[in-house]
Order: C-alpha cells, then structure tokens, then sequence
DNA sequence: TCTGGGGTCCTAGGACCC
DNA sequence: TCTGGGGTCCTAGGACCC
C-alpha cells in the first residue's frame, strides 16, 4: 500500500505577487495582464473569486465584474525560482517527489512513517515548513492513489489538508461531481450528464463494457478513474525507479494573438519570423532538432487551422524555421479574412542534424557558430539585442524602433 | 464570456508498402 | 484489376491541463 502527497500550492502565482507586494495582501488580485487587454485570467486571489471571478475567465470579463480588481502581468521568472523553493521543501520529506507542474506536485511518502510520523502528522510538519521556509500556503491531499489524492488536496483548499484512508477511497469519490477527475472537461462532463451520470459514484456504477462501448479506450480509463485508480492500477509503479524516458519536450512552440486582427502581410511575416526565432533558440538550448514545422491561424471568427510540412532532414536553424513558416503562410492564408493569431510548431525531434537544409553543407558550421554568438548576445544584452534581420520589416520595424514593447514576447511577459 | 500561451495525448483518414 | 489486411507515416483537429 502506498502513501502519496499530492502538494498544491495556493493562487500560487497571486501568493508570489503578494511577497514582491505586500500590500496586494487581502485585496482581489487579478495576475494575467491589463484589464482591458486581450487576454485570460491566470490566477486570481481569493479576494477576487469572491466576485466570480477566476481562472481562464477573459480579463474584460474579469474587470466587469470587479472594477476595482488590481491587475498585474505575471513574472514567470519569480514562479519559476518559487517552485524551485517547493521543490528543495518537498524533497527534505522523501526522495520520490515529481513536479507536476510549476505550482503543484507528487510526493511518494510510502516508508516515512518511523522518521517523519503517521501521514497526517509529516503531512502538517510539510506544511508548517513551506510556510517558513517558503512564505507561501498550500494544500495537501493524503491517499493510496496519485488520482485521489490529487482530488483530495482539491476539496481541501485552500490552506487544508485531507486524508482520504486506505480503503475509504470509493465512498470519498462517490458524492463527487464527474468533473472533479482530472481529465473529464467541459466535453466529457455534458457527454456523461447527457446519459444521466452527474457524480463519480454513478459512473463507478456502470460497467467496463458500457463504458467501453460508448466512449471507446477512453471509457475504459474512465471506469478505472470512477474506482481511483491510476492510469497503469494500484500498485504498479513507483515514480522515479521507473525512469522517465520521456526526457525533454516534445514540441516546442510559440503564438501571439495580436491586439488588433490583422491583414498586413509584414505585419505577419515579422511575427511569424520572431517566433521562429524564438523556437530555433530553444530547440538549440535543448540540442534538439525538428523535423514537422506547423502553422497555426486562427481568424477573427476564432476558426483555428494548422498547417503541417515535414523536412526531409531535421534542423535547428532560424532560417529554415522562418523561410517553411512563411511558406505555410503563403499557402494556406484566406486572405479574405483576417487573422486574430499566429503561430508556429516544432515537433518530430531528433538528437542528430539533418545533413540537408536550406542552407548546403559547407556554409552549415559557419552558421551555427554565428546563431551560438547570437545566442550568447541575447543572453547578456535581451532577446531584443539582436535580430537576424527578417525577423523585423517594414511598418512594423518602425514601430519597434519607436517601441521596443512592440515585440511581442519582450517586455513583461505574460504567464 | 468576445475568448492567452505553453504543453500532452488521442482519433481518424489517406498514402504507401508488403 | 470487383479488390484483403496490417503496419507506419503524415496531417488536421480536438479535448484537456496549468
């Protein structure tokens, strides 16, 4: 029998705030940028729930509903080096701890009991000590499962901590609605209300095969999901001995939605080209190489379209990334309409470089040690610092020589 | 409710090959 | 040349998470 922590960490990016800020204490917070602008709320204070607002929600809609909310743009950086705080807290409890992600995380504590206590006991030392050591609240959920657990530190927020005992684990989950188990979104729950199955305890009463039948493989995790169980059973495995393969991304991409749609072909090609930039400096800090290049579009209607090319070699290069980007744009733009954001895709990673690209073999390593020196300009002087020429044009060029907030991506950066 | 940005995983159809 | 079946790759779209 396991004992797993799901740790969760409360309004994370708004507690951050408040340690930079003390006087946001209290007061409704809004963090994902101005209230007027295009854009979603990343995370809200308590204050502000309190006026229905929270995550997700678009920031006018926010600011409607709470006029005086103070609204700040996140500081990715600070969360970063907070969740790295949570993290040497969490590892002082047991070896075994994954970051689920920036503000959240599971700790395998199976084994603790002679050093750190019964599980209620290390857990609310756990908690005492990221308040001390971290300034920051949390959320505990106790459980044999990573799944219930994670739904129990959910029903014990904000500031709680919840055991769900071995063997209670059925009765907790029954009177849940369906959409406490992650995964089961805004889709699944009107597919599963549709047939009459509002809280876990009715979908832990239907069958495998009923299941199965109606919504496929996906049935079948969902009956294991009503019982609590993880995805792979019980008992099975036991996170960090099974190493992860799954080291380093998958994709890498990046997207701006403008603040105004837009029809102005080097408006989007700049954009285009920025992002492209951006992906090949990061597919170059993770050695990777990208074979499919995609396009996204998404309209002022809001219809989205991707468009894919795959190369026959993969690559790591600025040019190659802007020049096949442009390409899709060209290609797949219906002029007719204009476009609300752009996009672009890196996926289809390999360790090794291609042997072909646009540009031929022996000019390759002179390239790659001039991207290697821009790489390092940008790292002392800002992303800005230096550009590879058409990543600016035209209009837009003027508008950010006048206006380096402009760019997008420079300046604060939202979360 | 006028709807971000960064990801992961899944499905489904068509091309192509044996 | 009245036509099966499987495997793999590619592409497009969508659900979901934080």
């Amino acid at each position: 029998m396991r004992t797993i922590f799901h740790v969760d960490m409360d309004a994370f990016f708004v507690s951050v705030e408040e340690i930079f800020d003390p006087s946001l204490k209290g007061k409704p917070v809004v963090v994902g940028g101005k209230s007027d602008e295009r854009g979603v709320v990343s995370a809200a204070s308590y204050a502000a729930r309190k006026f229905g607002i929270h995550s997700a929600m678009p920031l006018r809609t926010a600011c409607q509903r709470c006029p005086h909310a103070i609204f700040v743009e996140g500081h990715p950086d600070r969360y970063r080096d907070y969740s790295a705080r949570v993290h040497t807290v969490l590892q002082q409890f047991s070896p075994l701890v994954e970051m689920a992600s920036v503000d959240e995380a599971y700790v395998d504590m199976t084994g603790t009991e002679r050093l750190l206590g019964p599980p209620l006991r290390s857990a609310h030392t756990l908690h005492e000590t990221m308040k001390a050591e971290t300034g920051l609240n949390c959320s505990i959920g106790i459980a044999t499962s990573r799944l219930v657990a994670k739904i129990s530190s959910d029903q014990a927020k904000p500031n709680g901590i919840l055991y769900v005992m071995p063997g209670l684990e059925a009765s907790f989950l029954a009177p849940l609605e369906v959409r406490r188990i992650p995964g089961v979104g805004k889709v699944t729950e009107k597919n599963l209300h549709s047939i009459g199955i509002m809280r876990i305890g009715d979908l832990a009463g239907l069958s495998e095969a009923d299941l199965e039948a109606r919504f496929g493989k996906w049935g079948l995790a969902l009956a294991g999901k009503a019982q609590g169980l993880d995805a792979g059973g019980w008992f099975d495995k036991d996170f960090s001995t099974e190493s992860s393969p799954a080291e380093g991304p998958k994709s890498i991409s990046h997207e701006h939605t403008f603040d105004h749609d837009t029809q102005d072909a080097a408006q989007l090609e700049a954009t285009l080209a920025h992002l492209a930039e951006k992906v090949a400096r990061r597919l170059r800090d993770h050695a990777l190489h990208a074979r499919t290049i995609q396009l996204k579009l998404r309209y002022s209607d809001f219809t989205t379209i991707t468009r894919a090319h795959s190369l026959p070699e993969p690559t790591q290069i600025d040019i190659d990334l802007i020049e096949h980007s442009r390409r899709l744009l060209h290609a797949n733009w219906d002029r007719r309409q204009s476009i609300r954001l752009i996009g672009i895709h890196a996926s289809g990673f390999s360790e090794e470089q291609g042997q072909l690209s646009l540009i031929d073999g022996g000019r390759a390593e002179r390239w790659r040690q001039a991207l290697q020196a821009t790489d390092r300009l940008r790292d002392r002087y800002g992303e800005s610092a230096v550009s590879l020429g058409s990543g600016l044009r035209g209009k837009y060029k003027e508008r950010v020589q006048e206006n380096p907030a402009a760019l997008p991506g420079s300046g604060p950066r939202k979360v």
